[in-house]
DNA sequence: AGTGTATCCTGCAGGC
DNA sequence: TGCCTGCAGGATACAC
């Protein structure tokens, strides 16, 4: 599930307490989150420093001491749970990897679902992976141009183009839907036939969406959680997403679900029409 | 270059 | 109460 801002908070809210701390053991509960094999993920990460924590589309970026980086895709349920951090009820009764620190404490990797993956890569491997990804949305690079050549190129339906990772990095439904909303573009509409003006409203829809989310600090549907197992409150600020049968807050239309390429998307059947608007 | 389908896996909501 | 189906923030591989 987590999608660009929920990676952001998870990583802001780690950042400050794994700076300059040293892993000092790696714990293998379920070896399915690690694609390279437990033997080589321990051996790069055991006895080397964390120097600081970010973030790459959806994923968390750990740079190591050693030059490499801890690369943490979350998938759909994946935590990062600090010491401490609030479980109640359910719990975190999936803990995968757990990363024991100086002083008895440790972080912990929790999936449910398991369709997250941890990987320790070299300077270099980690070079050629972050090339395979598109522009931050969020960066200076992302301009209405970079978005403009890169949707003329495509028949692809938008919602399916925003959902691509290497066109843009952190992208997920929840936001392609609601960035669609706000510029009152169907999800259905080929990439290449939107309008000069849909483009800069998209662009400008995109990142608006993504940093007020970022404020909320995340949407938690049902799993997500920061560090500290608190959750976001962007879901009330939601205009589509997830609210099928229920009514548009522009024009009072029901909302309605479909499906593209096997995932759900929503959208205002009134406000965004499935043609392209001519200009 | 696209789409649909299936896969990985668990958990929850809704229908009966 | 219980069983069954469908659905879920992601990513990838396959055939077409």
């Amino acid at each position: 599930m987590p999608e660009l801002a929920e990676a952001e908070t998870i990583a802001r809210g780690l950042d400050p307490h794994l700076r300059g701390v040293r892993i000092e053991g790696v714990e293998v509960l379920r070896s399915d989150l690690l694609p390279q094999g437990a033997e080589q993920f321990r051996s790069r990460l055991e006895g080397v420093t964390i120097h600081r924590v970010g973030r790459r589309g959806k994923n968390l970026v750990f740079r190591l001491g050693s030059g490499g980086v801890l690369l943490v895709n979350l998938g759909m349920t994946g935590r990062m749970l600090l010491p401490g951090a609030r479980t109640w009820g359910e719990g975190s009764g999936h803990v995968g990897i757990r990363f024991r620190l100086p002083d008895g404490a440790s972080l912990e990797y929790d999936d449910s679902r398991r369709f997250g993956t941890l990987e320790a890569l070299t300077a270099r491997e980690w070079r050629f992976r972050s090339a395979r990804l598109g522009p931050e949305p969020l960066g200076s690079g992302f301009t209405t141009e970079v978005l403009r050549s890169g949707l003329a190129r495509s028949r692809s339906p938008i919602r399916s183009w925003l959902l691509d990772q290497r066109r843009i990095a952190g992208v997920g439904n929840i936001y392609a839907n609601e960035a669609l909303w706000w510029s009152r573009i169907h999800p259905a509409r080929s990439a290449l036939s939107l309008g000069a003006g849909e483009v800069e409203d998209l662009h400008r829809s995109l990142r608006r969406v993504l940093r007020r989310a970022i404020r909320m600090r995340g949407t938690t549907l049902r799993d997500y959680r920061d560090p500290e197992g608190g959750e976001g409150s962007f879901g009330r600020l939601l205009r589509v997403y997830g609210r099928e049968g229920e009514r548009c807050r522009r024009c009072r239309a029901a909302i309605e679900r479909g499906v593209l390429s096997n995932r759900s998307f929503f959208f205002c059947p009134s406000c965004q029409i499935p043609e392209p608007v001519p200009e």
